[in-house]
DNA sequence: CTTACTATATGCACATTGAATATAGTCATT
DNA sequence: AATGACTATATTCAATGTGCATATAGTAAG
């Protein structure tokens, strides 16, 4: 039967590509923000200039846009260019509150592979080396 | 700098694709299996038949492979036909020793984006609704 | 004017993925 | 031994996702 697209968190596969969208409706959750200014905001989840791409930064939020979970308009930024400022909407925030049970399957997922590791590597402790 | 492919877990984007091949290296690493047969054994780590695609299950058996990091031969099952059955390297071991502080920190982010949800949605609690 | 920086956006080649399909041996029934 | 159901492995294909490089352009400093 399948869960179809039920318009929440589309995407029956638990896709770990997402999780830079995530962080961005995370980061927009309680204030405005632009592309370039969210990078250094995104440390706080552990992206690192190393691993994330500025290009998939801008194209995430033009997906987010296009899915009308956030929205933009053009701000003056006194210093500098001109920046495109995201609001999240009430559909962001829902997508959001409908993500973090997924998190938290996740997260579990995680948890009992690593306890599993550790239970097998204890059994086996007794081999060579 | 970045660490570049340094032999182990190559590959510096922390992709949730793989999630599915350090399942599988977890799975053998204290006894044999064949692609068929894993399926069901995969259900441990939360694999439900929907999000399970079999073609996937056996192109990362073979991508193991060729990595080196299992060995496969062919075994009559003595019911049904042929399985090509499955056995963790010490290279896999290896690989799969390295995964766990990884898996850690992809938890720990998890866990972080979890609790700043919940931070944040309980400051805005008093709002409509 | 030119250089450097901020900021947004796009192009392209490549990798991953799900779904469908292919191949083929085995088993039970007739 | 012919049929059909099932086990098991493998491959093709179209769609999507990705990193990297590059394009565009306004602003600031000299």
């Amino acid at each position: 039967m399948k869960q179809k697209e039920s318009g929440c968190c589309a995407s029956k596969h638990q896709k770990m590509e997402r999780f830079l969208e995530i962080s961005l409706l995370m980061l927009l959750f309680d204030k405005k923000g632009y592309g370039y200014g969210l990078i250094e905001q995104l440390e706080d989840f552990g992206f690192t200039s190393e691993d994330l791409n500025i290009g998939s930064l801008y194209r995430s939020l033009r997906k987010l846009a296009d899915q009308g979970l956030v929205s933009s308009v053009w701000e003056d930024a006194g210093q500098g260019p001109k920046r495109r400022v995201y609001t999240i909407t009430a559909e962001g925030k829902d997508e959001l509150h409908n993500w973090i049970p997924i998190l938290k399957e996740r997260k579990s997922r995680i948890e009992q592979l690593i306890e599993t590791y550790e239970k097998k590597s204890s059994d086996t402790q007794g081999d060579k080396k």
